[in-house]
DNA sequence: AGCTCTTATGAATCATTGA
DNA sequence: GTCAATGATTCATAAGAGC
């Protein structure tokens, strides 16, 4: 199946309007951060932040399936040797306006920005948001499965009673006894924290995220032949992701350049029936560790 | 230098007016959290969380000094499906209380609780929310440096083109790598995000948190024969490991139980004297990964 | 297959200056 | 003074190629 990925250029505020209540499975972004991309979306300020979000995010939530889900990746800046407060007042904001705050996902950055300062370390992580219309939602925890790896085997092979026991609490079954049960396992489940590199081919139009993470979010979120929507689609990576999983796609951004860019994106990534030639799918073994 | 690790029984609210203004140069704790250890604390409902808390970290402040910082590790818990606000709540309320909310540290469990839910993962991480009374405080990095891997020996014999080039042109932004930085290094800084197993020793008294935690904020925000405070001490964790560091140490709860078990853990514990001459103060490999 | 070595890579902060 | 803009400064790691 060779899936649709549109971009259209405009803001999510008006564009959405033309989409119809319930029809997209999963809203996966990462907005522009307060007072980023500042002559694009006009320099947001944190503190003004909020009220720019929510009339977006309640178009989210009219064209969101009632057992779609919500994944807002942000993550408030310093200001002033402080950390900002708009990102939790967001969360406060989005459930008024109706949202469940389900879960919050952190995606841990293995390779941070660099620097040094004398009162903080770098930061090496973000928020991952998970937002829902109702208490049952859509969720395939089997699809982000990830492999045990080598460890398992050379682990297993020889069973000192010690590996046994800190095998079984690294992989988290605890009360892992019977470690005959692993042995035929070759995946488990992950935890609420994904560990992924950041990675940006292109300085000019910095990616938001990996792949990697709008991956995760859209496999366990969505099943195949879905709808995926990307509100600040940026350089188009949510809709090449979508595409070589094989799910529709959408995504809009104010800036046409980001628009082009978007498309060429798309026109020159694989998809889902190419992928089934051409190579195997991603392993999701770089997902969480 | 033995130093002091008293334990007193009682409600911090009361405990601490007995204290000077700026006895403290930190104050790090896991408190209660809403609806655990009930039966001692009342049972302090989520809602009723913020106001109950407030007071003491009023306290908190008075007795901290001006450098001085406040570690709380907490987490929400789920209710209803949700995530529930109190703890984001509870940071705006501290910030409006006069509290700086300098930085969000993250504690990653490596080791996380087992469990299966159809809605969600297994929680891999905490908060630890770090609040000062100003902008300038004390920060001891060097104190939590990690050993760097082997790579960066290796590294510095034979330079990659990369590392030359993006030096050299220091002009756009560019990343620059001043391989002068890391002549005669052999630890490298960590970044705000922890990676701690967690202790499961005792499970009769669930430890707020393993010796690392409160051990890698006590070297990074005293100095030794500085003061610390654990307001909810529970089973002694802070004070032990305070003491074993050569810092002073006080720590209070409202349950005599677990002041008894604090004392008994204090008085098997190794002083900083005694570690000198056992064996060799605990390896910060152990502390970020 | 393991080991060595090479290369790629990043939504940052803060201090200072100018309006 | 307060605010806004600018520039200087800053690491550590993982993945992959090669032997």
């Amino acid at each position: 199946m060779t899936c649709r990925a549109d971009i259209l250029q405009g803001d999510c505020l008006e564009t959405l309007a033309r989409f119809p209540e319930g029809h997209f499975d999963l809203v996966v972004t990462s907005p522009p951060y307060a007072d980023r991309r500042a002559r694009i979306y006009g320099g947001v300020k944190p503190e003004d932040y909020v009220n720019w979000f929510l009339p977006r995010a309640d178009q989210f939530r009219r064209v969101l399936k009632d057992s779609g889900s919500f994944v807002l990746n942000i993550k408030e800046k310093v200001e002033n040797g402080e950390r900002h407060t708009f990102v939790i007042e967001l969360i406060l904001a989005l459930r008024k306006q109706g949202w469940l705050w389900t879960e919050e996902y952190l995606w841990h950055k293995r390779n941070c920005h660099p620097g040094r300062w004398p009162n903080r370390f770098r930061d090496a992580w973000e928020r991952c948001l998970h937002f829902t219309r109702n208490r049952r939602f859509k969720m395939n925890q089997k699809a982000v499965m990830v492999p045990m790896g080598d460890w398992k085997h050379k682990r297993l092979r020889s069973l000192g009673k010690n590996d046994v026991v800190r095998f079984a609490s690294q992989v988290g079954s605890g009360f892992g006894k019977n470690v005959a049960n692993w042995k035929n396992r070759e995946k488990a489940f992950p935890s609420n924290v994904l560990h992924l590199a950041t990675e940006c081919g292109n300085k000019a139009h910095s990616a938001a995220f990996p792949k990697a993470l709008p991956e995760w979010f859209i496999r366990l979120f969505t099943d195949p032949g879905d709808r995926v929507l990307d509100p600040f689609v940026g350089s188009g990576t949510t809709c090449v992701v979508a595409r070589s999983l094989g799910r529709h796609s959408v995504g809009i951004d104010a800036d046409p350049g980001f628009c082009a860019i978007a498309k060429r994106a798309i026109a020159g990534s694989p998809t889902e029936a190419s992928l089934a030639f051409e190579a195997p799918p991603p392993a999701p073994s770089a997902l969480a560790r």
